[in-house]
DNA sequence: AGTATAAGACCGACCGTCGGTCTGTTGCGG
DNA sequence: CCGCAACAGACCGACGGTCGGTCTTATACT
């Protein structure tokens, strides 16, 4: 039905499918019948480029966070910063990451997230970040201690426990900005600000940092007042 | 095959049962026929008594922390108490239980946590914390700084935060705690031990307390030891 | 007490659907 | 024009769930 593509391009498009339908029906209750209906593909298709339906999840994982990973080991190989800058510059790209982006993808990230479908892929994305990106974590904070600016007698339990709240938090942002977005509320910008605030406070705390080091909310009222805008004037039709 | 029982027993015939198959196989891994078989009754029995599957996981969700929550509820109700002390109270109580309970269980409950098997009734666990226990750790809170003992200018974000986390330690303790029994580590304790200061420093920095407010470690102390005693006397055969 | 009756607890053959396999067919690069 | 990557789609076993029927037991009536 399709033209023939190079299995990088199918993938993609599988991909693509069937994030749409996993954020509309969940994991779950998306088949993968429905996956190659909509594609166009045929069920030897699909196994042809996917061992299985959760091969597929894997790979969306590995979509969704690997850039997030990828900026995160970036910054932590340069020696030019301090690990209080590194962490602050990690917030700031991947809030700049998400904000960019944010008025596309979010209706969509918002629904592949909320309601409690997709059980299998949220534990997952914890999975990846546990193993993959608290042990750099770790080692921001052992250069932190070292340098005097965080203090903490537990890297190894700060590093997964910051990795896993910022996971969570950005899960539950993405659920609340798109909300905002729908209903127009001012009211849930200014919930999505304080939860910011909370937040802060609570990583300063996990890394035993000074009140005030940690620079997420302003970036982040960026992101509102972007927010904010949109709402007031229209927004563009979203994904897709 | 059986007797005939009554609703609750054979009910509770089937949570344990498949309590015991989720432990080892995993939830989705467990097919009813699997549970049918092992319980000696019929297909036709089982959906006597649950209309699906899912309604047997949430029966059994409501039997793991239902008796937790009762603890707390009955703690928050009672009014000669300050809102630390209910805190540290309700720490006290559930550590109690769990220790009373945690050489029988804890080989049981382990596997049923361990290596993301059972994803969705972990899942469920959370999601009963949040909707019931965070409302009323959110009352606590309100109490507590008002009595000026706790301070947080987000008692709304600090419940939900605190029980999260309060939920997330109980299960990787709880893993732990098994494997420290199965390869009679005394390393393992400590890191448990470890654990539960990082925990208790990160309760008390939500819940804005002086340092040292919460008691939790002393409690855990006396756990590991009647879990140290088992290791070297060697321990009963387990659960069931 | 003995029997008719009805409700509750349970049985197991059966069904539709799912993830996954297998035997091909196509079509493009060498 | 051949060989292999890329795909098609009929097919399979297993799964969760349904349905008509059976058996047990408590109750009602005589």
């Amino acid at each position: 039905m399709n033209k023939k593509l190079t299995p990088q391009e199918r993938k993609g498009q599988i991909i693509q499918t069937s994030l749409q339908l996993f954020a509309v029906k969940g994991y779950d209750n998306t088949t993968v019948n429905n996956i190659i209906d909509e594609a166009g593909i045929s069920k030897g298709g699909f196994y042809y480029h996917y061992s299985s339906k959760e091969a597929l999840l894997e790979d969306i994982v590995q979509m969704l966070i690997g850039d997030m990973a990828a900026i995160f080991e970036e910054i932590v190989a340069r020696d030019d910063l301090s690990a209080l800058e590194k962490t602050n510059e990690y917030i700031r790209r991947v809030t700049a990451y998400k904000g960019d982006k944010i008025v596309e993808v979010s209706a969509f990230l918002s629904e592949l997230y909320s309601g409690g479908k997709n059980v299998l892929l949220e534990s997952k994305i914890y999975d990846f970040a546990r193993k993959h990106v608290a042990p750099v974590m770790k080692q921001i904070i052992l250069q932190g201690v070292e340098e005097g600016s965080f203090k903490t007698e537990f890297p190894e339990e700060a590093a997964e426990t910051y990795v896993k709240l910022f996971v969570m938090q950005q899960q539950e942002i993405t659920d609340l900005f798109y909300e905002a977005l729908q209903e127009r509320d001012e009211e849930i910008l200014e919930t999505i600000k304080r939860k910011y605030k909370f937040f802060q406070k609570l990583l300063e705390d996990i890394l035993g940092l000074e009140k005030g080091s940690l620079v997420v909310e302003e970036e982040m009222g960026g992101t509102a007042e972007r927010m904010g805008r949109q709402m007031i004037w229209g927004s563009d039709p979203g994904l897709k």
